[in-house]
DNA sequence: AAGAAGATTCGCT
DNA sequence: GCGAATCTTCTTA
């Protein structure tokens, strides 16, 4: 969920990707940097970056501080402050408000500034218990990436239309 | 100091 | 389905 002058707004992580340690296609596998240094920290924290010069994408630390590793939440289903989503998005169709890592991070209004935030604490970003009980999610290869993408380290709800990717990979 | 690559999206054909 | 847009960050010279 996130908060802002604007109000609230709130999703169902539907899609996630995971970049563990020792992974080729993680920004954490040649060291600690300025960009990734949240990675490194304690785990439960936002990892946002900027990508192709457009784009934000929300992630958050999975390991314990000192080790490099984060998940990155690639779709969502818009739950509340669908307007305020809207407004952010303008032109989207509501499927496509949270479908896609960069969708997302611009529906919940998230960019730098949001990065190293606790996400269990309160605040202007965080998460929340689930709003429903989910069957495990499926899994399949990873999207967009030019290394090691064929690791099965995404997972998402099957049969959840806010779902991001080709159907081949939905199934 | 410069260059290439990148966890994407959108619009056009 | 394909390619441009756009800029930050890291790597290499």
């Amino acid at each position: 969920m996130s908060d802002s002058a604007d109000g609230r707004a709130v999703v169902r992580i539907v899609e996630t990707e995971a970049y563990v340690p020792g992974d080729a296609a993680s920004h954490a596998c040649r060291g600690k940097t300025p960009r990734n240094g949240i990675m490194f920290g304690r785990h439960g924290h936002a990892y946002v970056y900027f990508i192709y010069g457009s784009h934000f994408c929300l992630n958050v630390t999975s390991e314990p501080a000192g080790i490099g590793g984060g998940v990155l939440l690639r779709a969502a289903e818009p739950v509340s402050g669908i307007d305020l989503m809207r407004t952010r998005r303008p032109g989207s169709a509501d499927r496509d408000l949270a479908r896609g890592p960069g969708r997302l991070a611009a529906a919940l209004g998230v960019d730098r500034a949001h990065d190293g935030t606790d996400l269990c604490a309160p605040g202007s970003l965080w998460l929340a218990a689930p709003l429903r009980p989910a069957p495990p999610p499926a899994t399949s290869v990873r999207i967009g990436l030019t290394k090691e993408a064929h690791r099965p380290l995404r997972f998402f709800e099957r049969g959840n239309r806010f779902v991001s990717g080709p159907a081949s990979l939905n199934r």
